[in-house]
DNA sequence: TTAATAGTGTCTCTAAGACATTATGTG
DNA sequence: CACATAATGTCTTAGAGACACTATTAA
């Protein structure tokens, strides 16, 4: 086998938090071409003498993008080819990530700003696509596990877990089959306290379960 | 940015048909170390001079070893990382692919052997956990779509389809529930007049809509 | 007419949507 | 006590499994 010219290897990832503008993906400004100063997912090499996998590498770059440890990250899908990226022939291995609002700050986490889901701009490389799949992975799973969960900070609400599914999906649930539904997946259970909010009966607050997340692992 | 090493660029491709010995994967003898003589999934390079994107090259590799054109490819999931491969540090873009019997001659088709996936022996890589992925990418898919039609000629009977589910699946269907299903689907169309039988009444023969394909392609 | 498989009908049980009702805190 | 949101209960409908029953050909 002769010697092989491989392509650019690099991951992109979609982090989605909630906002007040709803359901958000963070974004950066690219410091250098192509496509410099223009928004953009974050992304990066992968480096073969520090990453094991690129499992690592999108690690690795979240980390260092935002500051903090992503609440959860699975691999979404892999886009290639000659034309995608002006320097070359490339390969993405692109991750799908989640975290809660809490840790954001205005808005931004780190160098990321989160931007509104709806009425994105035309974004470099195939980003616009990239965020598209995401969406569908992100709301086909939120219809059938406690996904949604891993937006909230880590005591929650009935009524929030409701709304993060809803700002998710994008419609209204029906409040009883909603907590119907929740309660038959048993991932979630109560811990002790209420919330306490206005003029109003207080709300018994909830938590994942510790095997939750391991039961998000049915990721492909 | 300095001159970065990149990884070893490959695809590798599971391959599903039915055999007599049910649900089957196509293997190829490799010709080389690391390895060789080994039975292993079909793979090969990315070409960047060839190939548009990593679904070209699976497309490329396929008909190259297979000889013939495979009836259905998605992209499964992206292998990566240092130790998977001896020859370095490696990304694998894996496909899922399908073909059916009637293209086989005694369970081979080009290079490649078709083996039980019930009872695969330890093979090289991580091509087990591979095959492992796709079946449950198979067998998930299957419960929601006509996917195991792609498994048959294009004329078939309802009862040659549920056998083919009942294998993909491992285990028997309701035969009436089964009907219901599939006709709510509405992915396969009868074929006037045409019956298949023996000593016994004969069967419709059906067909997949041309529209069907289409239907499988939410894919991620 | 019988063997053998093709195909339909029906009963029951479960899950989900719609929506009415009860519960419990604060001002 | 009134208000507001939390939480539960009930009615109805749709879908799925189980299984009995009818249909149609060749030998």
């Amino acid at each position: 086998m002769p010697e092989q010219e491989f392509p650019i290897a690099t991951i992109d990832a979609a982090l989605f938090s909630l906002t007040e503008r709803g359901l958000s993906v963070g974004l950066l400004e690219r410091e250098r071409d192509p496509f410099g100063g223009q928004l953009a997912l974050p992304g990066g090499y992968v480096r073969v003498e520090e990453d094991r996998t690129t499992d690592d590498t999108a690690r690795r770059v979240l980390t260092d993008k935002a500051g903090v440890t992503v609440r959860y990250l699975e691999q979404l899908y892999t886009f290639s080819g000659k034309s995608r990226d002006p320097r070359g022939w490339s390969i993405s291995v692109v991750y799908f990530a989640l975290i809660p609002p809490n840790v954001l700050r205005d808005g931004k986490l780190g160098c990321l700003e989160f931007v509104s889901v709806d009425g994105l701009p035309t974004l470099p490389f195939d980003h616009n696509e990239i965020i598209e799949t995401a969406l569908r992975r992100l709301r086909d799973k939120s219809t059938y596990s406690t996904l949604p969960a891993l937006l909230l900070p880590v005591e929650f609400t009935f009524g929030e877990l409701q709304e993060a599914y809803e700002q998710i999906l994008g419609h209204r649930l029906d409040l009883s089959s909603f907590r119907r539904k929740i309660r038959e997946l048993d991932l979630i259970e109560v811990i002790e306290g209420r919330k306490r909010g206005g003029r109003h009966r207080p709300a018994q607050l909830y938590r994942l379960k510790s095997d939750a997340l391991e039961a998000f692992d049915r990721t492909i």
